[in-house]
DNA sequence: TTGAAAGCGTTACCAT
DNA sequence: ATGGTAACGCTTTCAA
């Protein structure tokens, strides 16, 4: 049986060189000053041990562990008990990591617990929380436990200012200002009431625009927890409207696809009799027919975001305020009356 | 200016209990024997206090970190640099996190680094590696650190079972039987010769089935990084034929919705004139008109399979041997030529 | 420029 | 049943 090697520490390096753990150390770190001689020596030595400082130990020591969490709220009934279903959710989890090592961090990814103050267990140094609840009580049990915390969307009982969010009006205005330019008259949005910011936060706009324009507004509130279902309910009743609508943003994720069945269903085709947008963009959308033209909420962009604003917060920046993420509106065959726009393919449009 | 409080250690907690700190590890990690008030009166203590053990500090004491890490490959042209774009992937990134959760660990989400010598620094106890290239480099370097690691899917140059891999030959003869079932006389199968096990072992077992029947095997290899447009293309060079088939399997991601694209336009209904069966579940498969028969891979079982097998690899266990899941076929619209099949709505198909 | 040693928080060994 | 203490690997302070 073979003799099972510890793996090499500082001292096996130091050592190695000749020389001290601490010149070692100050070498690795880039601290004082040493001798080029003895700095090559360190490295040669270094390499050769093939040592790796333990991050437990540095953490240990340090008091910080060099990593972030990413938490996920619980879904009462999605997959794996998250609500990690959308492309939007996936490229936040993608971002966030690569952000996180980028800045010479490590990203864990966490279940949001049972209970909550189990968070504090992770032993982490800041935390991400994506789609924080109205008044998210973990929000709270990491404060008490002075750990460091940004949401991703802002909860809607706090101002302090330590979330990253979309710029929900102005997008939710290019939306339908885009849908104007393609001859809409009346513009209805399908959205949700639940308690968050980015459905709060739209349907404002849409009623601000609404308001603007001396338009009615057609809003219509659906089940978020059966998008497609209720959306294409809503969408039924609004077309049998007397003075229905020729173009409809569907906010929830996977509403626009309710919006595309009951069109079908009623005959009017999009878009042709019917313009479709969507508040959130997804493969999904990409490859409907027709494709549908949505709100890019630049999760990429959002999750560097986070992590960047939670590493200032963790240096002890007070005021680094909210982050405001630039979306971008993608405009596909749902939305394109007017032929002849650029190519063929979907084209972008963004703020300015 | 407030003063920064130091969080409480385990002397803090055994000050307050009036013990020694040997009896309060001894009571948190239910060791030896304690006298009942003891215990009491340290939990107590530990409540009072807020103490929370620093992972830090156990990791450096025991050497182990009690963190797996969840390492995916690079695409070169991917979102975020990962093929994360799955509803696949989003899963098994979900399904591993609650897995280690549940086995009181974390999971560390790593992207494949440039110098894949890093892999050593995560400083895990583990490696779940989804995706291995053949021959994968990352394994080797693992190997050589001490690392344990198990892949998901089946590296094609390795032996050593420590992987989790679905099982694609049965999956593959319960796809083409069920076809039969649906009058499909001429199964053709869309595939890829990418150095995956997944491709490798579907197209075998389908050329086995075929020539178990005397059947000539139409397989078209497809370019897996532009699937939807060469899955199009193959099935119009498919539908072309003379003989053309009246069944396609498609294996690889986004090609069923070629295949859907190609037969919109030559005209061929689907599942009327055309059935399409899918190597792999997603949600624009189950949302795309019409519904699309697919294998579903359950990734959530396969992680959970992953990290526990990785738990036994650290354990010490020497054969723990590959793992497979068993798949399941989720038979919707496209290959449901005989109606009358139970209720109206999508059905599995389990194996036995 | 270099080194010795203290100490981070925990667990395990060995006394008592 | 309980407590003192060494040790895990590293960084930092202080002294030489």
């Amino acid at each position: 049986m073979t003799q099972r090697r510890q793996s090499p520490t500082i001292r096996d390096v130091a050592r190695a060189a000749g020389v001290s753990v601490t010149t070692v150390s100050v070498v690795v770190n880039n601290k004082g000053r040493v001798d080029p001689q003895t700095r090559e020596r360190v490295k040669q030595a270094v390499a050769e041990v093939g040592w790796r400082p333990r991050r437990s130990a540095q953490a240990l020591r340090s008091g910080q562990s060099r990593v972030f969490a990413l938490c996920f709220p619980r879904h009462d009934r999605g997959v794996g008990d998250w609500l990690l279903n959308a492309d939007y959710d996936m490229q936040l989890v993608v971002g966030c990591a690569a952000a996180a090592v980028d800045a010479g961090r490590q990203l864990l990814l966490a279940p949001r617990p049972r209970d909550i103050s189990d968070l504090v267990d992770l032993d982490v140094d800041g935390v991400i929380l994506a789609d924080p609840q109205e008044g998210d009580p973990a929000i709270t049990v990491l404060n008490r436990a002075g750990i460091p915390v940004v949401t991703i969307e802002r909860d809607l009982r706090r101002t302090d200012g330590w979330w990253v969010e979309a710029d929900s009006a102005a997008s939710t205005r290019r939306v339908l200002d885009h849908l104007v330019d393609q001859g809409a008259e009346t513009i209805a949005m399908i959205t949700s009431d639940a308690p968050w910011a980015w459905f709060e936060d739209t349907s404002a706009a849409y009623l601000g625009w609404c308001e603007e324009r001396k338009l009615r507004p057609l809003l219509r509130l659906i089940d978020v927890d059966d998008p497609r279902r209720s959306a294409a309910d809503a969408t039924r009743s609004l077309l049998s409207l007397r003075k229905a609508p020729d173009a409809i943003v569907a906010i929830p994720r996977h509403a626009p696809l309710g919006v595309l069945d009951a069109a079908v269903e009623m005959g009017r085709s999009v878009p042709g009799e019917l313009l479709l947008a969507a508040g959130m963009d997804s493969q999904t959308l990409e490859l409907s027919s027709p494709p549908v033209t949505a709100v890019d909420l630049r999760p990429l962009e959002t999750a560097r975001a986070a992590v960047g604003l939670l590493e200032r917060r963790v240096d002890g920046d007070e005021h680094a305020g909210p982050v405001v993420v630039e979306t971008r509106l993608v405009v596909r065959t749902s939305t394109l009356r007017r032929a002849g726009t650029p190519g063929d393919g979907p084209y972008a449009v963004t703020g300015e």
